[in-house]
DNA sequence: TAATGACATGAATAATGATTCATGTTTCAT
DNA sequence: ATGAAACATGAATCATTATTCATGTCATTA
């Protein structure tokens, strides 16, 4: 029996959550290392040891921050995708979505890139069954004559690559990003090549 | 003046160099978190005192290693793409040769990533001195019709972003990389795209 | 070969911050 | 209304490590 079982009162829930938020905005602005436990509680005004009712130790709500991320992430990128007509429009669609997911939280999505390095084991867990559900997803366009002929696990990785790296640098560094931008001319290059 | 002037004698460039692969070897496969400035003097069999007279600290150590790594694989690329023929070429053989380095020197590799939190100041100025350059080189082969019209900018960290993800998945993850076929079909949607 | 600057040593220092715990307070089912 | 279970508190503990420093040894040169 797990020493951590969740709340039970209406009090308890509303202070976990108040944790776990005060956690996302300290891990996703100072980074793992220099958040402290202190500064998490300081902000969801509440005690220092009051963290430890809730989570067993630093590391485990840095976890659950990863894991929500990754719901959140699929989710809106799946509700996106759902209304798109082809895998073209969805490949589109798919990355405006994250882009503005990383707009809307970029703390949230911080976390999920350091956790290569705090918690390889989620990251990779994390990413690994996004990439399989992304080639799943290519393999059955490819059937349907909606994308060209390809290895689907190299494309589904870089495309994941091309919607990071866009990310970081004109949504993370930019301070005005220019999302529309940046959807259109990375989607023509992922439709197109970049061939003459 | 500063304090950490460059070793005078042919012992002290050897401590020096020891000492920065060992701190190579132990940042790269422990992390800078985990990585201590015990364990790396003692791979470099030398005493703990030792490696303040070569660095002023743990960061500093950590920033060198990231623009070494800088130099070594700006110079890699432009010499496989030196010799490609045009730009298409070029972006087959810099892919090419971005995942070999990764390959032989994973540790650094994972330093370079781990500098995004460590030191967001040297990542940040590395990737984009190289993005500079390589967009550069785009907007070059876009006047010679080398490539398609397009965002230059926009292609550059793209195809950064590719390079970086096929680089995680399947040479640091993997044990046994098969690393022509990545880059086949990395480099053929690079090239066409996806459409069918 | 003596002097001097360069280099080497590792025990001691010092700061940090995660985690514990003994002692209250609040909630809520009965 | 009440007592047990939940929840809250924050000072004290405890472990970890980066960094310093007083005391040597080594290499080079005059």
């Amino acid at each position: 029996m797990s020493k951590f079982a969740r709340p039970k009162t209406k009090r308890g829930l509303a202070r976990r959550e108040a944790i776990l938020r005060a956690a996302e905005e300290v891990f996703g602005t100072q980074g793992y290392a220099a958040a402290s436990i202190a500064e998490i509680t300081r902000r969801a005004d509440t005690a220092l040891g009051t963290f430890y009712i809730y989570f067993p130790g630093k590391e485990e709500v840095f976890r659950e921050l990863v894991m929500e991320m990754g719901k959140l992430t699929r989710a809106g990128i799946t509700e996106a995708v759902q209304r798109a007509g082809d895998r073209l429009d969805a490949e589109r669609a798919g990355l405006e979505a994250f882009l503005r997911f990383v707009a809307a939280r970029p703390s949230l999505y911080r976390i999920v890139e350091e956790a290569r390095f705090v918690d390889p084991e989620a990251y990779r867990q994390y990413f690994a069954g996004f990439a399989r559900a992304y080639e799943a997803q290519l393999i059955e366009a490819e059937r349907a004559g909606e994308v060209s002929p390809g290895d689907a696990e190299v494309r589904a990785w870089a495309l994941m690559g091309i919607a990071k790296t866009l990310g970081e640098r004109f949504v993370i560094w930019d301070d005005a990003p220019d999302i529309d931008r940046v959807v259109t001319e990375g989607f023509a290059m992922i439709r197109d090549g970049i061939a003459p």
